[in-house]
Order: C-alpha cells, then sequence, then structure tokens
DNA sequence: GTATGAGTGGCATGCTCCTTGCAAAGATTA
DNA sequence: TAATCTTTGCAAGGAGCATGCCACTCATAC
C-alpha cells in the first residue's frame, strides 16, 4: 500500500497524538494546522492521501471545502474523513453528502481510524492509475504533466484540467455545462464560449491541424468527447 | 448518481426495514437473503452497487467473503459494508482490514446507512452506463452514440432524442403531441408534419429502405412505435 | 372516389461552433 | 517597483450545419 502525507486540521487531542505516532510509524507523513486557508494550493502541493477536518473546531467553514474538494478532480484523490463529537445524525448525512468520505464520531479509536483511511485509500488508489494513456498521449497526474509521443507539452492549469477531464473517460460526452461545473467549480459563472476557446487553444497543443480531430471531438450540439 | 442493486445478508431489523424504503425511493433495487452460500455467483450475475453483511449473523463466515470480494476485481465494484452490534475496536479494525469499506455499529441510522452507500459509490462509480439494445442497435447515453451492428451512426441531437424515447419503451405507440413534448419540451410550438420528417431522417440513417419498417413502424392516425 | 393522414425533397432561417483580437488580472523578472 | 510575459475570459465575425416548414406526392380508411 502506498503511504503519503496526510493532513490534519484540527488541535492535537490524545487521540489525534496517538494517531499520529500511528500513521508515523506507517510511513505516513504528517502535517497539523489549525489554520484552513490556503488549502487548496496546500492540496495541490502537497497531494496527501488523506484529509481529516475537525468539525467542531471549523464547523461551517468545513462545508465549503468539501465541495471544493469534491469538485476538484486533481484533490479528490485525497481521503477525506470528518471528524466531530456531535453525534447528530443531520450532521453526519449532511458531511458525507457534501463529499466526505467518512464520518468518525470523536473520541474515536486511533486504530480505527488508521484502518479507515486505509480503507478509503485502497479505493482510491485501485481502478484509475496515476496515468493515463491515449494514443501518443500520455497524462501523468501526480507530476501534472503531459506528454506527445514522449515529448513534455506546456498546459496551464485549465488546459490540464480539461484534457483530464476529457481523458479519464474516453468516448464519454461532456456538455458544456458539465465541463464548467467540473473545470471551473460549481459557483463559477463563466460563458460557454470561453469553453470553446479552451479547447482550441487545448487542441492546438495536442498539434491538432486539421478536420476530423484526432483527439478532441465535437458534437454538434452536445459537447465534446476524447477519442 | 448511478442506482443499482443492493444485497443486504441479514434478517430484517426495523433499522434495515425502514433503509429498504429510503433505498427504494432513492431507486435502488434490494435483494435480502440470509444465505450466504452462491455469493460469488450472485455478485457476478447481478454486479451489486453495495453489499451489507450483518456479522451479528454470519460471523466468522463473513471474513471468507471480504477477501474474496476484495480480490476478484469484478466484485470490487461494490461497496462492501459491514454491520455489527459488537462495539469492539478490534473487530472494527479486522473488518476494515480485510477489505470492508465500511464499518457501522447497530442500532444504526438508515439515512447515514444511505448516505454512506451512495459516499462509497462515488468513489467507485466507473460510469459503465446506461444502455439500450434493440435487435442489432445500440444506444449509449453516456457517448451519446449509436450503433448499429458495432458501426456507430451519426445522428443529430434531435434524431438522438427521439431515437432514445421510442427505444426507451419498446413496442409502446407514441402520438405526436407525446414526441413533441417529450422530445422538443412544453412550451416549443413544433408542426406534426415536423415530427414525420425526423422520423424519415432517422429511418434513413438506421439504414429503413422497404417497407414494412424493421425499426420504426407507422399507426396510421395515432404514431409510432419502435419495435 | 374522396377525405384524411403520412412521406419526401428542397430551401430559408437560425443556431452552434470556430476563430481572432483584445483587455484585464496574475506571474515573473530585473 | 516597474516592465514584461503569461494566462484567462469575453465579444464579434464568419462558416457550417441542423432544423422547421412548405408544397407536393403517396398511402390508407371508409
Amino acid at each position: 500500500m502506498e503511504k503519503g502525507i496526510v493532513h490534519i486540521f484540527g488541535n492535537g487531542t490524545s487521540a489525534s497524538i496517538q494517531l499520529e505516532h500511528l500513521l508515523e510509524s506507517e510511513g505516513y507523513v504528517l502535517q497539523q494546522t489549525s489554520n484552513m486557508d490556503g488549502l487548496q494550493e496546500m492540496v495541490l502541493r502537497d497531494k496527501p492521501s488523506a484529509i481529516l477536518i475537525d468539525l467542531d473546531e471549523f464547523g461551517d467553514r468545513a462545508w465549503s471545502v468539501c465541495s471544493e474538494l469534491k469538485d476538484d478532480m486533481v484533490m479528490r484523490k485525497a481521503a477525506l474523513i470528518l471528524l466531530s463529537s456531535n453525534e447528530d445524525e443531520s450532521l453526519r448525512v449532511k458531511g458525507l453528502e457534501a463529499g466526505a468520505d467518512d464520518f468518525v464520531a470523536k473520541p474515536y479509536s486511533p486504530r480505527e481510524m488508521l484502518a479507515r483511511i486505509k480503507a478509503i485509500s485502497r479505493r482510491i488508489s485501485t481502478g484509475d492509475g496515476k496515468k493515463i494513456r491515449v494514443k501518443d498521449i500520455e497524462i501523468d497526474l501526480d507530476e501534472h504533466r503531459v506528454r506527445k509521443a514522449g515529448k513534455p507539452i506546456d498546459l496551464t492549469y485549465i488546459q490540464f484540467k480539461l484534457l483530464y477531464l476529457l481523458a479519464s473517460r474516453r468516448n464519454n460526452v461532456f456538455s458544456r455545462k458539465e465541463i464548467l461545473e467540473k473545470v471551473w467549480g460549481k459557483k463559477v459563472y463563466v460563458t460557454n464560449r470561453t469553453v470553446d476557446v479552451h479547447i482550441k487553444r487545448l487542441r492546438e497543443k495536442l498539434g491538432e491541424y486539421k478536420y476530423p480531430s484526432q483527439y478532441i471531438e465535437t458534437i454538434h450540439g452536445t459537447g465534446y468527447r476524447f477519442l
């Protein structure tokens, strides 16, 4: 099993200190903080395999974090676990529906927490591998890099997310609405035309000059599809 | 979110009956049994999206099931959730390490269980999506693509919706009024004749040259039907 | 035969998509 | 800090395609 970084948002209780030791003895690297600003950058940089958020400490702020993490396909690689001493059922349901992978009551057992982190990671790591290979295109999610016939292609942040989305489900047709939600996020409002522009720029960098497109196909009236 | 079948191994407690109703109202199909023999065949046949196993009832027999499911790539598509009234930490850890995706204590909240099933399914979902197969025609909703004898047929937006409507309920006769409402929407006003035109173009692309029609039958004075 | 419903070819219209240029915001460098 | 480069979002023009309707022909029911 692959080890990784674990972000813990919340202060150190006795259980969390035990958990810390357990995780470290298992080969995980820990990062604990009580400041949730700049979470997005942090997650993108460190690519943690798990994120623990203490609801008692962060409360409502945590919900927006859940949806951010849920929407971003790069960040989704992390197991998102919520902690709370509040046993209320509706809170648990809310958390799970907001995108969390698990909801654990405090006080919790460190050993069980470790087992849960492993169980979720197991799910995430299997299935979609870290590299996507389509034709002569190779997309490396961890390195955040794209190669065509071995030669690296420089893509901007949006271009990468767009390509990754399309390539992650070949032949699936994505509507512009879907693309906007997955690449830009639910709240951001950006024109449909803008999607076209980014598709064009992406096609350019992939080296598409002629019709029919070799990689990205336009489905008139519907959306785009990666061949 | 993709719905599916849920296998429940264990007898009906009051919570499980509530859960049953919840799942059904969400569009899931349930299969409950207290016999675990032939599990492998059952799972392979039904491809459930979740499997709930009551440890109180099955005890040690459950562990072998966990590892079977864990090892089989096909079966891994299902969310495996263990239930137990035994709060013992080591049991929970054992279950999770054996390959279960979640471990829930009894008595459990049906709504939370539903949320957990969804949370896990979200991770697993690979979107081998909805397909309709009629004769040698195959309609793939996700790929927004139609195949005849394996060969792709290019349909326009309206043609696709029209075909999908007709094929979704074979042998059902759709009046032009009904077709207009379902394909064009309630407010749009379009002539009946236009429906004919689209039927004609659709028939053309499906490769219908001679009478009687192989796919779309005209019911004089009434409407159309997909055979 | 007559009346009504259905099929067809062609064409104008409008919509969708592609492309280019530009301006604003962000990142980088000196 | 100022200057430069990069990224991003949008508007507008233009090309191509899907659509909807007309007018006409053909089929069906009585």
